[in-house]
DNA sequence: CTGTTAGCGCTTTCAA
DNA sequence: TTGAAAGCGCTAACAG
């Protein structure tokens, strides 16, 4: 009754339909090495009878050792990883650039409170992209290097045999608050991304930005901080829109307000903005605001005054990293530059201060 | 001199080491069968002293016919289709219910132009999610069909032995025009998703109507004509604000100019709202705007009257049902439905008319 | 509880 | 140009 009973041809099923013995059918299916336009024929003939799709990517892969199939890890569920366009433009460039050997994505998530990244040690994996998952990204590099699968990570120091796709994230946001300082800002207040995989909400202290685990957020902290050391802050709890509204309401109604405020992104900077719209606070003439990212914030009116990071192409560059490790490479590290857009949200403060 | 000569140890390897066959490591391993606590040990220290990280999924999957990787097929690039965050949260859905077997996601592109669906020829899969995937639907499912790799479609017809996750697209848009019209709306635009794979813009004609390929766009469509049936159309090319936008002054500059327009997805609606106050009309008194999806759009500051579907729970479904089918089940389709939502954006038009 | 035996379906030498 | 043989590394029967 149940038809679930059948079994698919094999290989050797469609070598003995066409006469053939299975080597030589395997021959005419890869297209690699000699076989007579004849045979090739009987066996695609063959095959199409039997219906038969095609070798088994199981067993390929296991006579071959490889997969096709390259791991990208993201950080906690599925949606909140993708709410960032900065992060879905780095999977689209590794997409693109691992599309060229014909790999496929799978999607990993060694989330923060789940304590099994099964997957990470049981798929069936060619290479891995990391994306700077913090903490995570020790135990995932070990279980990696144990399996004998090549990683590249996105912003996040995983040790001298592991590329790393950099971010100027601390010279860039220097840049960003110098930017501040000379049109006179000296009250500047901080948002930062998540430095704990918990993503826990709160005021930035010394001892939470000591321990942090996000190389992305301490980098572009540090950059701020460089400028304007004493900087208050707030830490979100992901890159989203309402949290940099959340922050910014935390950093603008404390006394004295500060006069600029430095989002580690430009989905918080919008929020911050957000924010001082709420209390009535115009943009840029009583708050300054720089964002980092430079990816459009759909529904913002404001030209964000940011840096742009190269996302796409820095997703690619892994994507590439890798493709050249699985041809038996050894790419080393490389580091993207952010460029500085001067856009309508900042300008300095008022005289008043 | 190099090191990737090394090769991985395998199970024997660590039977011989514990001195214990190798199918006994493999229970040891596997948890499954009965094996003594002091044989377990023998074998799980063996595998520490030789660095051995478990068995090989490739061989493991072979043997077992399982791979443990569900593949979703989305449309064109990556960064395009995670754009709509209905999209994100269908996928994370999808990634939540197949969780509990523990399979991961394999992401899969079956473009618009691209002419390779490579991987779901190739990659080893155990089951598959299409979305909605228009033209490339048909081929896709022949292609897994000849497989064996059952398949969940969601909104799309795939016929009969394929399950789909079905939304009251028609019926709910309905919803949305009757309340335009009750709130005595005649003149009403539409904007439309986009209709065939190439994702041209421009105005709805008839014959664009009838030859399109996408599900839910045309069953949206079929709505809304059912209570306006001459209201004009613009096809986007795409469920982005700004697609919405263009549309929006299109509709908006025609004349007469439209009294109140559905949008397809509250992408859209959030576009067209932005076209209208560009135009220096109000919403709702000027312009009634109905959206589609329910989605929070960032930054748009009106409370929109839309139908609200359950994206999360859509993937799930699909999710749940795929794991239902590799349990040897056959789900049946599921439909979901989606509730009205009467926001702000709709009132009833201008008596001026 | 443990070992033996047989493959899963394919590819890749190597000989013919 | 084709075929025969030998596994890739694992697991599932079945005996012991």
């Amino acid at each position: 009754m149940d038809g679930d009973t059948i079994t698919r041809p094999t290989l050797s099923d469609v070598a003995a339909r066409a006469g053939c013995s299975p080597s030589t059918a395997s021959l005419a299916f890869s297209g690699t090495g000699p076989v007579s336009d004849a045979t090739r024929e009987k066996v695609l003939a063959a095959a199409k009878e039997l219906h038969y799709a095609g070798p088994d990517p199981r067993a390929r892969s296991l006579r071959r050792g490889r997969s096709g199939i390259v791991g990208v890890v993201i950080d906690d569920r599925v949606s909140e990883a993708f709410r960032d366009p900065v992060n879905i433009a780095m999977l689209d460039g590794v997409s693109e650039a691992i599309g060229e050997i014909d790999a496929a994505l799978l999607l990993l998530t060694a989330g923060a409170g789940s304590d099994k990244p099964v997957s990470l040690e049981t798929a069936p994996l060619d290479a891995v992209v990391l994306f700077g998952c913090s903490t995570t990204l020790e135990r995932s590099i070990s279980m990696l290097t144990q399996r004998g699968i090549p990683a590249v990570v996105i912003e996040g120091d995983a040790g001298e045999n592991v590329p790393e796709i950099a971010l100027d994230n601390r010279e860039a946001t220097r840049l960003g608050a110098e930017h501040l300082r000379e049109l006179g800002h000296e009250r500047v207040g901080i948002v930062v991304l998540p430095l704990a995989p918990d993503r826990a909400r709160g005021a930035l202290t010394e001892e939470r930005a000591a321990s942090s685990a996000v190389a992305t957020a301490t980098e572009r902290l540090a950059g701020a901080r460089d400028v304007f050391p004493d900087a208050a802050g707030v830490v979100a709890s992901g890159s989203y829109l309402d949290e940099g509204l959340i922050a910014g309401r935390e950093l603008l109604t404390a006394t004295p307000r500060p006069t600029a405020i430095i989002a580690q992104s430009d989905l918080l900077a919008a929020g911050v903005i957000r924010a001082a719209e709420e209390l009535g606070l115009r943009v840029p003439e009583d708050l300054s605001v720089v964002g980092f990212d430079g990816v459009r914030v759909d529904g913002l009116d404001y030209d964000l005054t940011t840096l742009v990071q190269p996302s796409q192409a820095k997703g690619r560059a892994a994507g590439e990293a890798i493709v050249r490790m699985l041809a038996g490479e050894h790419p080393s590290s490389v580091t993207f530059t952010s460029t500085f857009h001067r856009g309508a949200t900042t300008a300095p403060p008022r005289v008043a201060d």
